[in-house]
DNA sequence: AAGTGGTCTAGACCACTAT
DNA sequence: TAGTGGTCTAGACCACTTT
């Protein structure tokens, strides 16, 4: 590993410590690896690290709530300086990678923690705390991708695509509809049997059973009214107003893995958003 | 002021360079300076520098679209190293108080940029790429604030706010109706004539005319129904669903400055939000 | 007491911009 | 050429957790 990271440095004009004095050779097209430079951009050290780091992450050498190695075995492992370990795993927890905790280590991001319940959960409450809502899993279907499901998963059209559809509620009360569309491919085996026993965020289920940890999403909202069959599983009146929320959600490397659309009631809800 | 940042300095047991062996004085509840600790909590040197940075962007000492003090100079002025001055100004540009430009120095944001004009306009077309809406000011009036507002903005009852509605059109087609409530006191003067004249984003002209910077925001999004005004304003069928979103501003000290309800129409736009 | 992440410093060199 | 922010290192000590 040592000399894997010895040619990425040389890979930039960026030996700076006298302990290394290798230097210029600018970004040579040589061998592909994942790192390997696409556009002869200046890529640091850190992100260098960062990139390896996200591959263990991404290959399972270190699982969903597990310590990874500390800083100091990390920096003698790639040999670089503590320092630079830093501020590769500082990038990573601030996109919610990892979690650090202060005398204990760093740990790999896990979506069954109370913490990060309302990550992707952003409708509240007008009045009282967040709560997480109830699920009913109202149909499991398997498809074939429709073009528009497979533009959005990055599939081909007439792919096996796995569908469910459930309802959410709050003390009882109906207000979300979810209908989701995944790649058959990856979620092979997932049932509604599967779905009714797990107890817990449907994100905690993927990444456990299916080895699919979902790392961000994009979300378009649009304001929409309830036709017929929507608003008789959301037990409200045909034309009521609900919030449009369309969800493509990626893993590693950027690949979308979930396609969802969700209806929300926002008579006592509201999608709440800061802008910073 | 290097006497002002020692005191810091020895409110915390912090002090671990050896250059300045002062030690031990754990945050003692001495007097009220800005930073000064509410809660007896460890509060490190970059958080002190940080404060006392964002106090002078507050205050005006720099002001938007200008230069900061390079890095190097700030050590010298606070008398700590360069390596924590940089920390400090991490943060604040994380926060979108500063820009950073790599060898030119280190800029105050401004809402006058094209960097910053999406930053709080979160409509985006369905298809093509982002436009700057045209905007028209329909009304402007100063009005003694109802309990509501007053509650929203933090000040009492019956004090002045300035109303203003205006529509947001793009390519002629109106998309948003815009109602916003101000403090009296700090918008005293603002007119319909000085909204129209200016051209740009609101945000740029409180900053400039007003000295009034929104730093973040919170936003409430609900699905509502286009009443038969809001219909005729916006050109399109009563009942037509849009959504609301409900916004309050904030500027230093987390102080509300702003309170507004826009109504979008999304038959051909959505609201864009990246969940990380 | 030992190990972890968190802070702070000092110094070197690189990349970028302006003069 | 000089000045800025950006990267990298090495070493010290602090705060927190566990043994």
């Amino acid at each position: 590993m040592g000399v894997f990271v010895m040619k990425l440095r040389t890979m930039n004009s960026n030996a700076s410590n006298t302990q290394n004095p290798l230097s210029g050779a600018a970004s040579g097209g040589s061998s592909g690896t994942a790192v390997s430079v696409a556009s002869p951009t200046f890529s640091p050290l850190y992100q260098q690290i960062k990139a390896l780091i996200t591959q263990s992450l991404q290959s399972g050498e270190w699982k969903p709530g597990e310590l990874i190695p500390s800083e100091i075995e990390l920096a003698s492992r790639f040999k670089v300086s503590q320092g630079t370990v830093r501020k590769a795993i500082d990038e990573l927890a601030a996109e919610n990678l990892v979690v650090r905790r202060q005398g204990k280590g760093t740990f790999v991001a896990t979506h069954h923690e109370a913490r990060s319940q309302f990550r992707f959960l952003r409708l509240a409450p007008d009045e009282g705390v967040p709560h997480y809502p109830e699920n009913q899993i109202v149909e499991v279907k398997r498809l074939r991708a429709p073009a528009e499901v497979a533009r959005m998963l990055d599939i081909k059209s007439g792919d096996s695509v796995i569908f469910i559809r459930r309802v959410q509620s709050f003390s009882g009360v109906p207000t979300i509809l979810d209908d989701l569309w995944l790649p058959g491919a990856i979620f092979k085996g997932l049932t509604a049997e599967r779905l009714n026993e797990y107890k817990g965020p449907m994100y905690g289920l993927f990444e456990t059973e299916f080895g699919t940890h979902m790392i961000r999403a994009s979300e378009q909202i649009r304001a929409v009214c309830a036709d017929e069959q929507v608003a008789q599983l959301l037990q409200v009146a045909a034309g009521t107003p609900l919030l449009s929320v369309e969800r493509v959600s990626f893993t590693f490397g950027d690949k979308p893995v979930e396609l969802r659309r969700g209806l929300y009631l926002t008579s006592h809800h509201h999608y709440r958003n800061e802008l910073n």
